[in-house]
DNA sequence: TATAATTCCTATCGGAAATGTATGAATTGA
DNA sequence: TCAATTCATACATTTCCGATAGGAATTATA
């Protein structure tokens, strides 16, 4: 039931790239893509989306790049998430009703406010989560094996 | 990020039809197709999935057709949908790492916490949802609005 | 002002998944 | 035996997603 599109992840990826160089003024998208394994051409995509759902800043011209428009911390996964699945349209396939069953208005009111229910509920645990707090638990993971040697 | 295909809401209208009539014998998948507005020749792959999954008996034959194994009480929308999803395996792409960004083993595993505790969350509320409640949340919502002249 | 580096925009492609159709075999009550 | 029904599988169609491509717009720098 839960599908994480690729799409999403590579965002996520992208956006705790840009996380980890906060400050440090703008990062080329071929870098993110080279540094995060993505297909180039593709990040460009994502971080346009990103970029109009207001998560990250670009900087044309030479030098450019983009930065993350707030800090790691105001960065919730969330707002990441709903950004990139924002583009399609719910577009909710109605499946009609007919005889003495459930008839349509409610039939379907019935399904929507579970998935509604399910829906927020995804979204409180994807709210509590920032980039920053990703960041810290890595490098939590990562200490846990071996002193880091890199970063 | 919800994803509900139209497969699963089928399979759920048909289960409540037969909930609806749970006790009174086999009902024919044409019929279900018929008042559930459903394309006849699908709805027998959805009824065979969920004879599969054990969420209904099958009798062959005329006179046939198909029942709840269970009560509408014990049969939770949690079941239904895994057993329509159950078919496809899950199928973790992974994305790969390079540089000295976040690497590879741990980098997915952050994700797959996240996503761990998206899915389980919502596992908690299907399951906590049966065919019962879906009908007795129908009929309130009729009864609201206009006092039952149908069923 | 010219140039090169970069983002921006849109179109398109290919493959996979979802949806739906078709056909015939197996089963079984009457 | 016959007709009604499920069972099984294959096939067709559509939609979505990941990815690629080409060129336009912007801008720092020389």
């Amino acid at each position: 039931m839960i599908k994480i599109p690729l799409k999403v992840t590579y965002a996520i990826f992208a956006t705790l790239d840009l996380a980890l160089r906060y400050g440090e003024g703008p990062v080329q998208a071929r870098t993110i893509a080279r540094r995060q394994t993505i297909p180039p051409r593709f990040i460009e995509q994502v971080l346009h989306a990103l970029k109009q759902g207001g998560i990250v800043d670009s900087i044309r011209g030479p030098q450019g790049g983009y930065v993350l428009r707030q800090p790691p911390a105001e960065v919730s996964v969330a707002a990441i998430v709903e950004t990139m699945n924002g583009q399609a349209e719910p577009e909710t396939r109605e499946a009609g009703t007919n005889g003495r069953a459930l008839r349509p208005p409610h039939r379907e009111a019935l399904l929507s406010r579970l998935w509604d229910r399910v829906y927020q509920a995804e979204r409180e645990i994807l709210s509590s989560v920032t980039l920053q707090s990703l960041i810290e638990q890595y490098t939590e993971l990562e200490q846990q094996r071996a002193p880091m040697y890199h970063i």
